[in-house]
DNA sequence: TCGTATCTTTACCAATTGGTAAAAAGCCAG
DNA sequence: CTGGCTTTTTACCAATTGGTAAAGATACGA
């Protein structure tokens, strides 16, 4: 029966050593090439070198580059939104909104490649992740908006437009990796996070401090 | 002498009729898909499509894909920094911003498509825009932190990194261009730019009031 | 109206691209 | 140590891509 020879379709059973290290091979190579030239603008011989592997040998492991961008995205989508659903709707609200500012921040830090790949997918109109912005990304913004909206109704925020609010965290956080060649030239090449912190805080602290 | 053919070489003579009217037919087109795929994911082909011409009639008006990207690049660079340039270093400081601010987010509204061409272009590494960074935008923006920065110093202003404050206006005002994906899928479909106007407005009257 | 310069089309390429078939090699349990 | 699985390589496609050559059509001033 050599109808399904590879592990894409197999049955749910335990991949191989060997599997598991091909495929993060293949996704952290894809992740590099995805961010930094987006969907069309990547080659899968550029996926190869990058992860040591032939073509073939990467398309014996995923069905397609559509189902690799689309695995990368899927598994990315959780640790993206993990800085929103840490918000405690018990915390102190002011607390909580700078903490997730600085939560964001620190991802642009650590994770640039992950922020790109998603800036390259929703500036191209989101093609492959549509479905993921309505059923994920949506309910936790609601919830998140109501829950600043609340907080504002009790006079524990100065009153803005939660959904506003939630842009301007996103775009101004983002920036800094999405922009980053941008922001290199205005530097002059210096890490600047430390003065986004403290600017971001400062804004963020101004604008809602009720 | 069949050694230049095409117009691209021509001497600096007035450009005819045709010359005009089949250009702008190409940068408009350019445009439109350069802004949505990106460089490497826009094709002659689409870009013939669109502008209504065959692909060596393309290639007769310009020496090639690249030359089409940089000449876009470069006439949309003007318009792009005009906003800080009407900045007036006579005016009232908190104005003088808020009006730049409310300037940024209507060019989100007017040209998307430019703002996506830039953002797609600084997304990749700014490969084909380096040195207009380093030549255009940067001393106008090295002039204009040191305008806000006297602001500052003669108390007109609160007290905020310059740099700092210009990247956050621009992440928040092209934000709404640029992630317009989700943007849309987030309000509904509801064009929000009044809101956006509102809420930046109150941003940054809050963080820069004196 | 005629001839020249401008413009457009047709017919191509060579290189690259995503992807496949199938043989070869490697791995490992019994 | 061997037989059957997994993994990798080799050798290919067909389609698409940016680009060219050159013939053909068109505009337009003299």
């Amino acid at each position: 029966m050599p109808a399904s020879p590879d592990p894409v379709s197999a049955a749910p059973s335990r991949p191989s050593r060997i599997q598991r290290r091909n495929r993060k091979r293949i996704l952290e190579a894809a992740l590099e090439v995805f961010s930094q030239h987006g969907y069309r603008g990547t080659t899968l011989d550029q996926i190869a070198d990058g992860a040591g592997l032939s073509k073939p040998n990467i398309l014996y492991y995923f069905a397609g580059k559509e189902e690799i961008h689309v695995t990368l995205l899927n598994d990315l989508m959780d640790a993206w939104l993990a800085p929103m659903r840490a918000i405690d709707p018990g915390g102190e609200p002011l607390d909580e909104i700078l903490r997730y500012v600085h939560r964001k921040i620190e991802m642009s830090r650590a994770l640039p490649r992950e922020s790109r790949l998603f800036a390259n997918e929703i500036l191209q109109g989101a093609p492959r992740m549509g479905p993921h912005l309505e059923t994920g990304l949506k309910p936790l913004v609601d919830d998140t908006a109501a829950l600043i909206a609340g907080w504002i109704a009790e006079g524990r925020l100065a009153r803005v437009d939660p959904l506003h609010l939630i842009f301007s965290i996103w775009a101004t956080t983002q920036h800094y990796a999405d922009f980053d060649a941008q922001v290199q030239v205005l530097t002059e090449g210096g890490d600047d996070y430390d003065g986004a912190h403290a600017f971001l805080d400062t804004l963020y602290r101004r604008l809602l401090a009720p």
